[in-house]
DNA sequence: GTCATCCACTTATCCGGATGAGTGGTGGGG
DNA sequence: CCCCACCACTCATCCGGATAAGTGGATGAC
């Protein structure tokens, strides 16, 4: 399958494409502040004549403009320059403790209320898939910072077996998180964290229920917790809207030279 | 030709348009396995006849199985099945180090020679936007898996002050990233890193140089390392086709900002 | 003033045709 | 035999036109 040895790379200077040049001209407008937030582009038919191009040629210009994420496009209305970014939120995935007090969630409150729901594991990374038929329950937050109002999915994948070690686990309604992790370090089950970060384009309904835009990529975790047996204890998964937020990891070098896997 | 008007109350179900419907009735027909990975799908012509479609609604059907990942199109060629999401290559994100050398980019080997170019900080993150005016110089990489063929692109940015502090750095050409870390913890520089995650959807020239499908959105990691000053010593920019890759971190518990008594 | 209707304007979807460029096999010249 | 020009087929890009559907303001009946 390897045909020949492929070039490190090629400029491959290939004349550029009519709605290229269209976009590239559009985006630098909109860069250059011509066009802020909030404004109508020129209607296509306005563009057609303005840079004598085709209808098609404008159209695709202005599909590539939207999956740059600059534009939202709706009918009827026209094309609606998404410009800034928005002032994007950092998600610490550090795990601090301080006495008995665990801060999992930074500054990120809760909107509504936990929703529970029996189901399997299925579609976890690594370490979690052998798992994958094992009964777990899992809980549904909405999670939102007061200051911006992002809102980022949180759901927790609990295995039964570990539902048994915390009694906070079996509560109705479903215990705040931090409770969760005190109980089960009180327990001395607690052992390690390993965090899985990989992104994907929205399901429709996670595009309504976090107000995503068109091609606006979603940031997912999953935090998998193992305990003293290096048996995974609970899984938890975040979801949250790439193009407002970041997340942040403290890395430490570790001396072991890591004998897993 | 469905069109009777008849009825008080519309039937509220949107018409799927047609292209959807071609999209969706091909995407069934490579989930049912009719056509399996490496196949290639019928011609633009062919559907065009099988449907009874316009040239331009078939091209737009391709257009969503392209962004759903279902398929590859190259020119001349034909759509070919992709279908598996490909073993999905896991990133280690923690530095280990065993004795004196250092491991920073596991099991990922090297594509051509980095390019070393000179330009400034920008659009970085954090603790690195008060230098966003220094002048630095940025080594860029393309990294791939041997095994999978994956590729992920590197780029490393370098202030010009702390160039001084390794040897290793004004090398031309660059000196491979471990030698960096080796000398400026040599140096006594290193204290600790911070990893900003986030995603976004891939510029046309990311698409090309990490064989990106449409829609496939880019896992966007800056490792910023910093000195014993807390200075940021340097910046680490890793992305990875999401689609592909999952960045693994592991997370240790901080018991830090202990109460006093 | 209220409200429904109309209408100008926009994008969405659909149809057609034409040319250029990449791929891969075929077959003839050497 | 090998090599290369050629060709059939593919997608990429470009042009045009037509109808449907959503938006928002103006209009006019009441």
């Amino acid at each position: 399958m390897p045909d020949t040895a492929t070039e490190p790379f090629e400029p491959l200077e290939a004349p550029t494409p009519r709605y290229m040049q269209v976009a590239r001209r559009v985006a630098d407008e909109i860069k250059a502040g011509k066009y802020v937030p909030g404004d109508l582009l020129p209607s296509e038919a306005e563009m057609v004549r303005r840079y004598g191009v085709g209808k098609h040629t404008v159209r695709s210009a202005i599909g590539e403009l939207r999956s740059m994420g600059l534009i939202d496009v709706r009918q009827g209305k026209g094309s609606i320059v998404r410009g800034r970014p928005g002032p994007t939120h950092e998600i610490s995935r550090a795990i601090s403790r301080s006495g008995k007090k665990w801060k999992v969630h930074g500054d990120l409150g809760e909107a509504g209320d936990p929703a529970v729901s029996r189901t399997t594991f299925d579609g976890l990374p690594g370490e979690l898939m052998d798992r994958q038929d094992q009964d777990a329950f899992s809980v549904d937050r909405l999670l939102y910072d007061p200051d911006t109002g992002a809102r980022v999915a949180h759901r927790m994948l609990i295995p039964l077996a570990t539902a048994a070690l915390a009694p906070a686990l079996g509560k109705e309604p479903a215990a705040p998180v931090e409770e969760i992790y005190g109980q089960l370090s009180a327990a001395g089950e607690l052992l390690s964290w390993t965090e899985h970060v990989t992104a994907r384009t929205p399901y429709p309904d996670e595009r309504t229920a976090l107000a995503l835009a068109d091609a606006s990529p979603l940031l997912i975790t999953y935090r998998i917790t193992h305990g003293t047996d290096e048996r995974p204890l609970l899984c938890e998964e975040l979801r949250a809207p790439a193009a407002h937020n970041r997340l942040v990891f403290p890395v430490r070098p570790s001396r072991a030279s890591r004998p897993r896997r």
